[in-house]
DNA sequence: GAGTGTCAATGAACCGTTTCCAATCGATAA
DNA sequence: TTATCGATTGGAAACGGTTCATTGACACTC
């Protein structure tokens, strides 16, 4: 008897049991003005009697806001990214936002199609990087897309908002810092030149060297390692050069565990034979023996900002010109590093 | 002149701009059969022209099916989830569905309402966990909800899947393990036994010693420890009792880093003052000097099994029973424990 | 040449909300 | 008593797709 499929009950349902319009159920749903209170709560009472849930998808339709935002970043394993994403996602979720989340594998075509994605989700706001801040497809499609956008790390296209780190200045710190202690071999590892993060490490590298009066080697600089197998192999080739480096700044994301490896496959020890600087904070610099010195910035802040600036956009900020903050990065001297 | 609002464009201006009814462009769309190539090729050529892109909220609106996923984590901090959480998105991803990602802070209210905020959007699965198996609200809450749902690491809540790591075992195994060096004073570090991995790993424990015939000082056993801070105080407590423990097995998701900043501060030595036994692999505890002997099972077979299952549920599999995944543990003897 | 069958294409209904205009009602003012 | 006004409520249109019954065109058969 009946029907076996159980529909699920929408507004209409609800307006007919509670025996009032569709739309007074969704002035009282909206917290609207101008609904008795004796209504207001006789529908009130027939939602929770109904079980009724609000389809957010209806609402999105009429609305043409859909309360989503997405976030891409380059892969979920790099520890660096969470307590960014982690503050990002918090704020979005106390605006009312739900949060989208995908990785890239800094592929240029997983960001086009995820770009593509995200728009024909409607979501209401993107956070992203880009694997190639030249690239002319990506920069084409950053700066056409249909909602506003914050960009993580990346300062080449002046038209959207950007949140990054001053790398240049930090890398300049460290590198100094190395220099000051009388290392002349100072290798460098980091990541694709083509994004901000790298291209200003090797700015702020070269300039440190350039106010010591220090020569750069060019073998010394690897570039475009952007995994810790490759950041192993990179070292461990290194290491066995004739004229190895003294000290090595290891300046990628997530590169610090390659360069431990190798240095101890080399039967080497950090602190003695061979200096240490982490361009990224973490557990594994502060509790390695010896703790490693390392560059660090407040990740929670990043994503705090972007999501605000984001959040800001959405809601109020029509054509204001393009923010940029650039949070400043500091060096934490632990026992990594010896004169040279 | 004109109308200052661009509005986007549609299904009916392309029908209009490429002369054909809107059902044909949808099933140009769509890939359906019975449109005349010549037709199929105008029609996409407008799209192009137009700058078409399709509105995945009218779609959804339409065949209530959202190509949305929902995964709710304890905290994006925990490196353990990420390459859990990673191979789950990947899956999902290639299988053309979107992945919300939301975090509880192990939080029962926020546990709830995102449960509801996932509902009201009608996304297709969930995948998650609950900071308390045996709270009739959570139990009710999950039991109910309108789709697919996967329990990763629960075992409690019978009537949907889940995907877990055999804990108990893996317990019992480190524990012999350091009954077997001969430690007879074996401190346990774990989170909440209000969940399955808490609730196992102590039962784990307890057969081991029960095996070996050595009886178990309830005040070894410290629950309750879900970040590192409370895993550090715990730990420094233990040292600095009287009988202080000759091994330490700190079971606790992520709660590697706070028993090894207590040994350090208490000017103790890993693998020689006393020995640890680590419950999660990791970066950390691989490259400790000592290297830290640690339980591993695969993470991103878990993510994929989680997904793989839940997308059979959307897509296939009507009411077929529950099915429960539970992978092996396995232990990585390193350096950091010697016989007592 | 009428009847039949097949294949393409049309166009309207529908999904579940929100919003806007019109209608109703009670109270107050003239 | 009647006109006026503000506060509530009703009801329908609109959002942008998908789907399905229907129509149109064409080829083929007898």
């Amino acid at each position: 008897m009946g029907k076996a499929t159980k529909r699920t009950v929408t507004i209409r349902d609800v307006a007919a049991a509670a025996d009032v319009a569709v739309g007074t159920v969704s002035r009282v749903l909206n917290d609207h003005q101008s609904v008795t209170k004796q209504v207001r709560e006789r529908v009130q009472k027939t939602i929770l009697t109904l079980g009724y849930q609000r389809n957010a998808i209806a609402q999105s339709m009429r609305s043409a806001r859909t309360k989503m935002v997405a976030c891409a970043i380059r892969d979920f394993d790099i520890p660096a990214f969470a307590s960014y994403v982690k503050a990002a996602e918090a704020t979005f979720r106390s605006a009312g936002y739900t949060f989208i989340l995908a990785s890239t594998a800094n592929d240029k075509d997983v960001e086009l199609s995820l770009l593509q994605t995200f728009g024909q989700r409607r979501v209401d706001g993107v956070m992203m990087t880009m694997s190639d801040e030249t690239d002319p497809d990506l920069v084409n499609a950053i700066t056409h897309v249909a909602m506003p956008i914050v960009l993580i790390d990346r300062e080449l296209v002046q038209s959207v908002d950007s949140v990054s780190a001053d790398h240049r200045a930090g890398a300049r710190q460290a590198t100094e810092y190395l220099l000051s202690l009388g290392h002349r071999r100072i290798a460098l590892l980091v990541g694709d030149p083509k994004a901000y993060p790298s291209r200003s490490r090797i700015e702020g590298y070269t300039e440190a060297h350039r106010s010591f009066g220090v020569p750069v080697d060019p073998h010394l600089i690897r570039d475009r390692l952007l995994s810790n197998e490759a950041t192993f192999r990179e070292t461990a080739a290194l290491l066995g050069r004739s004229e190895r480096p003294t000290a090595i700044y290891a300046a990628g994301l997530d590169t610090l565990s390659g360069p431990l490896r190798a240095v101890r496959t080399a039967g080497l020890v950090v602190g003695q034979d061979i200096s240490i600087v982490s361009g990224n904070d973490s557990d594994l610099a502060e509790l390695n023996t010896p703790p490693i010195t390392a560059l660090r910035w407040d990740r929670s802040e990043m994503g705090r900002h972007a999501a605000e600036m984001l959040l800001d956009r959405i809601e109020h900020g029509r054509q204001s010109p393009p923010r940029r903050i650039r949070l400043p990065v500091s060096l934490v001297v632990r026992g990594s590093c010896r004169p040279a």
